[in-house]
DNA sequence: GTTTGTAACTAAATCGGTTTAGTTAATATG
DNA sequence: CATATTAACTAAACCGATTTAGTTACAAAC
């Protein structure tokens, strides 16, 4: 079972590379080859099993039928689910996936896209760390096709498709608030992702809606890395501040198993003494105790219309301007929050 | 910010191409390149932030620093767990990761393998549908890098990581047995995977060891296709039997989800009427209601150990006999077995 | 009977690297 | 002084495709 090439194809024909080459491409009849000489080749090359070189074919042509798929971290569900989502479309349209997980380092991100471009992508999709400006701004100016997903840069013209993370934490703290909750912290990262900050601000903003006065000791914040231990330090202190919260709003979904299983340890009771609301969420979480209340994100809506953007840009089809997409978030209303 | 090639520094430096390939391949010292030409390769390329085309690379080389990733579906959380250790382990060691899913179709898997290998990669880690001996039984006879996780052909000689599946439904089963259960389900999927069929086995030991008749309509078989509903269904017969279940195991960690949450909708309580057990888990098991006692899997040992051997194969000092690692499962107790 | 047109091909350049098999000039050896 | 050795390089082939710019042979047109 020797693999043939597309010399051994030409020769066995005794035909040239070129006219092989241009037969298996469907270029055949535009390129006034006979349907004989076709037919021999294509009989051939099925009988052969004869598949092309994506190497050589994607040196020559200057692309490669891939796409590069760079998110913080291919093991959080919500990323994975894209990445389903993204490969399965790409793959139709003939596209191979290739990834690789920042795991929020900038520095690791810019390589990373580096080392797509040297893998000749034909263009990438990108849930950025956000701090690399000038990564992404080159692309652009390069007129590289990509798009990117979750995150953006907001004084940037690119094409992303995100979700609406204002609207999102804003209404699901309004949520609380319309259920009388009145004492609402915030468990959320450290600052530094755009969408970190929308998330805040739409809490915020639900509580001036509601005439509440903010309260900065009820937003804590904590880091990426030690996000569990700090986790239950927040809300350790959030159920004993003088005003003790009656409800937390975390801000993805990783807090909210962690805060909820302190909650749990605190002997705390959910919703009855304090109410949670996550964006975000994991799979179980309708089967937690209690189900948890969750802005959910439209996974499979991120993926297709992503590939279908980056499609667009790839065969160049696609409009000057640059596309925004800003997907609506839902909130699944279960009892962590009290309501039901 | 024009990209260079290495012609360009060739021509720039006034040396031949290949001097300056062997000097950014660490070749110079072996081949006799003075001090001075290399340190001006070298600042040239750093300046000029040379990065060479790895489809060329790749093609002249004829490997391509990429391995090959097929699972079933890289947004079941099991698998986006070990892709992230894969994909973290070989990207350390220089290597890129393509993946794709293969929804449980032997063809499409098959296709993947394919199309994987006119991508040059390097070697593969496939999760596979066991159904394709062949396709597997060619890659062995070629004598091309591949290892295989989670699920292997017992009758075959191939390298491969999987878990020990029969002592983890064994256990589980067992663990139930010794708390007083007696009426023990089985909800499953279709026969068809090696894995489940042990998982199978492991439940029947565990009777077995018990001494307990096994009752064939205790074994609810679902199609992964309409899991949910069928697992619905499945809950519904088994705790209406003439001798209603006692317990329930689960083959998979959706199974379980879906039975869960069916148990709750009938208002069984768990564990007191019918306490559970999970193959595998989700990330919130822990905090569902109940907490659900749970086999679970080593992903990051998967992840690393298959790289491990992939890479002795790709460098070609892998031992000559095939490799089988059957790594250990643990029994995570909660409360959804009553013994806590 | 020369020119034009066209059907059916093909030689050779190209993509951007790696690598083999030398070459050249200077130095060491007998 | 002729020969061998070595340091420091390089020309050109090669990987396996794609693609540009022809070529050849024959029929049609003027």
């Amino acid at each position: 079972m020797k693999r043939v090439f597309l010399k051994d194809i030409a020769k066995d024909l005794n035909v040239s590379k070129t006219t092989v080459s241009l037969v298996l491409n469907n270029k055949g009849d535009e390129n006034k080859i006979s349907q004989d000489t076709q037919q021999k080749i294509i009989a051939y090359a099925k009988e052969h099993s004869y598949v092309p070189n994506q190497l050589a074919r994607g040196l020559s042509r200057g692309k490669s039928e891939t796409i590069g798929l760079v998110i913080p971290n291919i093991s959080d569900i919500f990323y994975a689910r894209i990445a389903g989502f993204i490969e399965r479309k790409a793959k139709k349209l003939g596209y191979t996936v290739i990834f690789s997980s920042s795991y929020e380092d900038p520095k690791k991100e810019g390589e990373l896209i580096q080392s797509m471009l040297n893998r000749q992508v034909d263009g990438l999709i990108i849930a950025s760390t956000q701090q690399n400006r000038e990564e992404i701004q080159s692309l652009k100016a390069n007129d590289f096709p990509f798009v990117l997903i979750d995150r953006h840069y907001p004084d940037n013209e690119t094409d992303y498709v995100i979700v609406d993370n204002f609207e999102g934490t804003k209404k699901a703290t309004a949520h609380l608030l319309s259920l009388g909750r009145r004492k609402i912290g915030f468990v959320t990262l450290k600052p530094g992702l755009e969408v970190i900050r929308q998330r805040l601000l739409g809490y915020q903003k639900a509580l001036e809606i509601f005439g509440i006065e903010p309260i900065d000791e009820l937003i804590h914040e904590v880091s990426r890395e030690n996000y569990e231990e700090e986790t239950v330090n927040g809300i350790k202190q959030l159920v004993q501040f003088p005003n003790a919260v009656d409800a937390l709003v975390f801000a993805t979904h990783y807090l909210t198993a962690a805060g909820l299983r302190e909650l749990k340890r605190l002997n705390i009771k959910v919703p009855q003494e304090v109410a949670i609301v996550s964006f975000d969420e994991l799979e179980a979480f309708d089967l937690t105790d209690p189900a948890i209340t969750a802005v959910t994100q439209p996974a499979a809506d991120i993926g297709n219309v992503a590939v279908d953007i980056l499609m667009d840009k790839i065969k160049g089809d696609a409009p000057l301007t640059q596309m925004g997409r800003v997907l609506n978030i839902e909130l699944a209303i279960r009892r962590s929050c009290g309501s039901v």
